[in-house]
DNA sequence: GGTCACTCCATTGTTGAGCAATCTGCTAGC
DNA sequence: GCTAGCAGATTGCTCAACAATGGAGTGACC
């Protein structure tokens, strides 16, 4: 038996069907932080049971993206100042891990990083702020795809899932400066100087962190 | 209106519960990798509707310690050695952010660290080695709080709590030399030695990966 | 005026039954 | 020996119902 291609694998049930949509509203900015997910709206909308929009919401909240408390149901997750600087410094474990590696590079691995790269500036040229953000944080996930450990590589999808809780609501004019912070970081990648991207990653997400929580700080009281 | 103690918050529904009970018998060692997850068996184990089982089951699932096919089931996850060696890189990447901060700890951490060893110790010498296991690894999550990420520690708790699937399963003989490596380990933060409880640490977890593997490799196709 | 108690209603928590879809193992037929 | 297909077991999902809880509103009472 040659070996064929192993597609179709992971067949997906209706609630994972419906919490990745809800996954969607939620990175589009379409569902706000502190937002209620009530269950009989969402069996309507989408048409199923509410036992089954019961599980997607169990799944968005294992996921971090909503909080779920007994008796009062599940809202989308505001992020609080203390989380964002958590998942930043998280972050930075992930990514710093993945930069140690630049001293090894290849050039496969270096044109991982160069295609979301080159995606991330023409949607930034185009004003298309949501592809923008997508390709740029891929750049970001492939440098952490560097360190070769695929927990790690989860733990960073799922921080980034939370944090896009919050950057989903920054001004689309703040990305346009991202092409160049991130073509000097793979400059350094390209050169193979760990030291070197480490020196500038860090003020990187230092930047992106404290720009993002100057916005939730600024934005808060109005819900 | 003084601030009273908030306690009891975080009340639990029966999915919640259900959960729980399983993830104790997970690290007891009374479920092993692989084995069947039926809904209906637990439904009436647990004498709640199938519907609760399922909840629960997401939630297992979803801490990486069961795995779930579409209309095949639930089952608790079996780990691989690459899975393993991964956990063991995520967790070394934990601890060492712990490490770090040992220049800077102060007494009442160092008790926090202190008081699960001694735990541990005790454990090991009465032979109680669930015990055991559970204060050393207390221990390890006390290094870990030293970084003060909550989002660090969550990580960290779904890490250990994965590793357990296969460390629940290792000779109580191993966990002798624990107390020992522990205290060498203690020994560097109370001396506010950074540099020297990562030279320790990276190969303590390093061994303890190789065993874990080791007895994963030598009892694999048993089941 | 403020606060306490009470009631009512929306929402969640959980149940139990039911049916379709799918997997698994076994049997019959070639 | 092998395949087709049948039958039983199990999951996926639905539906309807009721209990439990939380929150908002209402009104009495100090």
């Amino acid at each position: 038996m040659a070996t064929l291609k192993p597609i179709e694998l992971h067949r997906t049930g209706a609630a994972d069907l419906i919490a990745q949509a809800l996954r969607e509203q939620l990175i589009d900015g379409q569902l706000r932080s502190g937002d209620p997910l009530r269950e009989a709206d969402l069996a309507e909308v989408f048409d199923v049971s509410r036992n089954t929009v019961r599980e997607a919401l169990r799944l968005l909240t294992s996921d971090g993206l909503a909080v779920h408390e007994v008796h009062r149901g599940v809202a989308v997750k505001s992020l609080t100042v203390e989380e964002v600087r958590d998942l930043y410094g998280l972050r930075e474990l992930c990514e710093l891990a993945g930069a140690l590696r630049a001293e090894t590079i290849d050039d496969a691995d270096l044109a991982l990083l160069r295609t979301p790269l080159d995606l991330s500036a023409s949607a930034v040229a185009a004003g298309e702020g949501r592809d923008a953000m997508n390709h740029d944080l891929a750049f970001h996930r492939a440098i952490v795809a560097l360190a070769r450990n695929r927990r790690l590589d989860g733990v960073f999808v799922g921080v980034l899932a939370e944090l896009r809780l919050g950057l989903a609501l920054l001004e689309p004019s703040s990305l346009e400066q991202w092409p160049a912070r991130n073509e000097q970081l793979y400059a350094r990648f390209a050169a193979r100087d760990a030291d070197g991207a480490r020196d500038q990653l860090v003020p990187y997400l230092a930047r992106s962190r404290d720009e993002l929580i100057g916005h939730l700080t600024t934005t808060r009281r109005d819900a």
